[in-house]
DNA sequence: TTAATCCTTCCAGTTACTGGAAGGTCAAGG
DNA sequence: CCTTGACCTTCCAGTAACTGGAAGGATTAA
């Protein structure tokens, strides 16, 4: 099947499965006008791959995913702890984020929001006071 | 001051610096010698950016929060609703990577991580089982 | 004088696509 | 048979916000 119903299948944007055989991560046949080709089983990757993204591991880590996926001597373990690194990583962007909320949440409150100048936002963004 | 007391300053590396000046945010004057030349209201400026950026505001939202900040004319309003934007951006995001973690947290809890091949983690990602 | 540590500019690379141009192919309708 | 529209192809450039490194000039201390 050419490109457009892989995308369809897939859910990738035909943009993006371009992208991913520039990457070296899937090579369909080609068909003889040179069209885009693609199996059952590259549907299957392409599928994986979104999903794989979805869950928040980079195009790398897919990479090695992929190819522990298609390694039947793979250990599980290698696969757990890609899984929980990623986890972690995670964790540590929401506890980032959670701050910046928080700070930006104080701000605003104190902010009154009207069409006079004075705000402390801006303040606080210039002055010493930031504390989180 | 020069380039490197100002990066101690503010808290921005060098390289961040100059790659400030040359998106036009700040111009600092030139010694002699052609180093830059920090005032105390350049650092002010870098140091403004720095909490903005950390704050989680992108480069483009800094540059209207610095001339918000140098406008007298401004209205507060302006300020709080792009804190307030910023702060449903955030919510979001974060909504998103908590239901990542969790999925991830749930697939890593059902593969043993042992050193056979069988692995929940690959076979979700694979099969058409993936609940969030 | 020389070595170390600044500073300068410029070019390239990062991540993961996305947009767009220029042009070939295919299926359907008139 | 021709045209039209929707596909498909490749290639080039741009995004965000830096970061690394090369090549070379300036300054300072020993």
């Amino acid at each position: 099947m050419n490109i457009g119903f892989a995308s369809k299948k897939s859910g990738l944007p035909s943009k993006t499965i371009r992208y991913y055989e520039d990457i070296d991560l899937i090579k369909p046949a080609r068909a003889a006008n040179g069209y885009r080709n693609y199996s059952e089983q590259d549907i299957h990757s392409l599928t994986f791959l979104h999903r794989a993204r979805d869950l928040g591991f980079s195009v790398e880590e897919c990479r090695l995913l992929l190819s522990l996926y298609n390694d039947k001597n793979r250990s599980s373990s290698e696969v757990k702890s890609l899984a929980l690194n990623k986890v972690a990583t995670i964790e540590k962007k929401i506890i980032e984020l959670t701050s910046m909320k928080e700070m930006l949440t104080r701000l605003a409150t104190d902010c009154h929001g009207d069409n006079r100048p004075d705000c402390p936002i801006l303040d606080e963004i210039a002055g010493e006071v930031l504390v989180s």
